[in-house]
Parts: C-alpha cells; structure tokens; sequence
DNA sequence: AAGCATTTGTAAACAGTGCTTACAAAGAAA
DNA sequence: TTTCTTTGTAAGCACTGTTTACAAATGCTT
C-alpha cells in the first residue's frame, strides 16, 4: 500500500489513509496496528501518540464515512433546494436509495463498522444530529417525502415513523444485497427500482 | 458459566454451549477459544480436536441459530396451513416480524455473526434452501403473502420482489433497533406494528 | 543563539491470542 | 491381550494490543 517514509508528525493522517485503503479491501476486520506501523516504517508504539488504542482508529474512519455519506445525502437534496415538481422528488427519493445502497457496496467492510459496535456512538451523525442546524442524512429523506407532501402527492402527511420505515428497508435492502446470496437481487440498479417504488407505496403515494 | 467437570467426548458440546452463552452476553465478539478451554477446565489444543478453527465453531452456533429462526418462523405459519381468514393472515404477517425482530434483541451478538462474515454461507438455511422440500424463513413469508393474496385481500399477486422488499424492510427495522440510537423507537411493540403495516401497504394490501 | 519543554518517535517487555506439533492416555475392536 | 483410533496434554511458534522507560526532534522563550 503506501510505504513513502512518513514525515514526522504526519503519522496519523497516514495511519488513517492506511485503515480507509484495508477497508476499501474489505480486510480491516484483521487489521493490525504493528502490521500498519511496520507497512508505515515506524515502530508499533508510535501509534499510541495519535490514538488511544485500536478502536479509537477505527472510529475516526467511520466518523470519516458518516460525513461522507451525509454530504452525499444533502448534495442531492440541498437544505434550501425543496423540489418543484413530483418527478424531481421521485428521482431524488431513488438517488438516495441508489446513493445508500451503492455506499455499501463501495465500502462493505466500512459499512458493518459504521452500522456495528464501533459506529453505535457516532450514528447520530446521520441519524439526528444535536446541533439542530445540521441537516442529517434522516433529515434529507424526511425533507424529500414533505416536498411530495407539499406537492399533493401523497394521500398523508409523512410522520418520522415513516421516515424510519423507508430508512429501514433501504438499509435491509444495502445489507442483503451486500451479502446476496441466492437472493440474488439480479443487479444493484433493479434492487434500486424496486426498493424506492416500494417505499413509495408505503408511505402512501398516490401515482 | 459452566464449570461442571466435561466427561470425555462432551467437549464438542461444550464448547458449543459456551460459545452460545457469550453470545447471549454479548461479549462473542472478544471470546477466546483458550479462555474458553481454561473455563472448561481443558487445555486449549484439545479445542482443535473438535472445530477446524474458531471460525467453524462460531459457524456452529450460526446454524443452530438459523435453525431456531427458521423454526419459529415455521411454526407460525406451518407449511400445509394455510390462512383461512384474511385476519389470521394479518396477525401472522406482524408475528413474523416480531418474532425476527425479538430474536436480533434477544441474540444481538449472535445475529450480527449470522448476518456478518461468518453466516455468510450459511444464509440459504433461512432464504433458500437448495433441498426442495425445505420451507424455509423466506418461504413461510412468502406463502402467509400469498394466502392473503388468495383470500382476495392483495391487489396484485406478491412476487419474490415482494417478499425481499419487505424481508428488507424487517431486517432494517430489527438492526436499526438493535442499536436504537436517538431514533428511539418508543419500543419494540410500536416497531413491530409500524413495520408490519406498511409492509402491507408495500405489497399493495387493499383494506 | 541557548536553554527548556513538549511532542513524537524507539526498543523492549507483558500478557494475551490462534494454532501446530510431538507425545501420552483412554476406549473400542481384533 | 494386543492393536488402532479417538481424545486429551504440554510446549512452542508467530502473532496481537498495549505500556513503559528512554531518546531525539521540534518549537518557544529568554
């Protein structure tokens, strides 16, 4: 991987690249920090200037794909971006399963992390954020059904419990087509299609 | 935990049960097979005499797990008993959510391993069997879908999207509760409920 | 520029891990 | 009783995360 001499004080910047690159490999599960400090040319307790133990790591690299996945998410509905049209909104609400779904299978190793033990402290960050300014990735989905609301589209007002249905089963829809076995999803783009139809109907679309 | 003396031979078990009860605990994600043997009052090669390595006793708890979802599953809508009433049907669609959803709360650990790495290749016990005859989770679904539909209750026959829709939206509801984050589903009852109506409304049930 | 303090690295050690190998005892089969 | 197979042991290998005592590099102050 990258084995340029590290500079010193450049260490966890490049302890972090490191983690990303095994989870891009879907090998951070057996991740070792002498492993990553003999890969970096440095001695194993040189990590522990940058992070208190192992986990400590692995939780900077979710922080890291939370606001990835964020900044996705509000890029294909900006906060001050409602749609004007119901097409808009329809394309927007696939694009964001697209976009969940592709995330995981971009990034599969990442992905349990962000969704395991070492992201239980850290979902916030997508899922309700304390900062009340911050525009979450739950919030984007949520904005996205009240602009259909808004447009006469839908036969109720979507309530969070809806947002957490549709939050639901597109992420049952990235974990099972990640692991697909026989149920084999014929390819990413049909589970899309029919996740985001599906949702559709169930928070009532009347098309 | 068990710490009655093993008779020779009972090992294999043993170790199983052991294994089961961190899982129930939680804590399986740091247990060691030595540890284990210590507890056991063995020493820690005669673990190998019985399981290839730690993966395949862990796999071992996996497929007693599915076997016992599966099982549930069954029972709630035996395979030669079909729905007589669309009321029944109902009622046994949200059993089965709650009965997936409760068993990811009450194994969280072991169902993060039946869903991670090492269930990986044994997922068919609960999609699909190869053996024909097997009736397996997502059959019993399928089957309490196709009843309703039967009883003239669905305005289109469910297809297999159907089924691994709302397979999808019960797997997200069951992970995103497990570790219930701000999104504080009131509580698991609310979930169930919330989740197994508009899994109806997803397959286009017309009441 | 000199001295000092902080940051960032090293080397060595500790306790733990999964797993293998050589050997011994227990049980079943001949 | 003798043999063979199964199931255990003890010791060791190569690894892990983490801590400690120490040294070198850097930045700050006088």
């Amino acid at each position: 991987m990258t084995d340029v001499k590290i500079r010193r004080g450049d260490l966890r910047e490049a302890l972090i690249t490191h983690a990303q690159e095994e989870a891009k490999a879907g090998t951070i599960e057996q991740m070792s920090l002498r492993h990553a400090a003999r890969e970096l040319g440095v001695s194993s307790g040189a990590v522990y200037r940058h992070f208190d133990d192992k986990d400590a790591l692995l939780q900077e690299i979710v922080l890291r794909g939370m606001h990835e996945l964020k900044a996705k998410f509000a890029a294909i509905r900006p906060k001050d971006a409602p749609a004007r049209s119901v097409e808009l909104a329809l394309h927007r609400g696939r694009e964001l399963v697209r976009t969940y779904i592709q995330f995981a299978q971009d990034n599969p190793s990442l992905w349990h992390l962000m969704f395991g033990r070492i992201g239980a402290e850290l979902k916030h960050i997508l899922m309700c954020d304390p900062e009340e300014a911050s525009y979450t990735a739950f919030d984007v989905c949520h904005e996205n059904m009240l602009d259909l609301w808004r447009l006469g589209a839908l036969k109720q007002e979507p309530s969070l419990d809806d947002v957490r249905y549709v939050w639901s089963a597109t992420h049952g829809a990235a974990e099972l087509t990640l692991s697909h076995q026989r149920i084999d999803f014929a390819e990413i783009d049909a589970v899309c299609d029919q996740t985001s139809e599906r949702n559709m109907r169930a928070i009532g679309f009347a098309g």
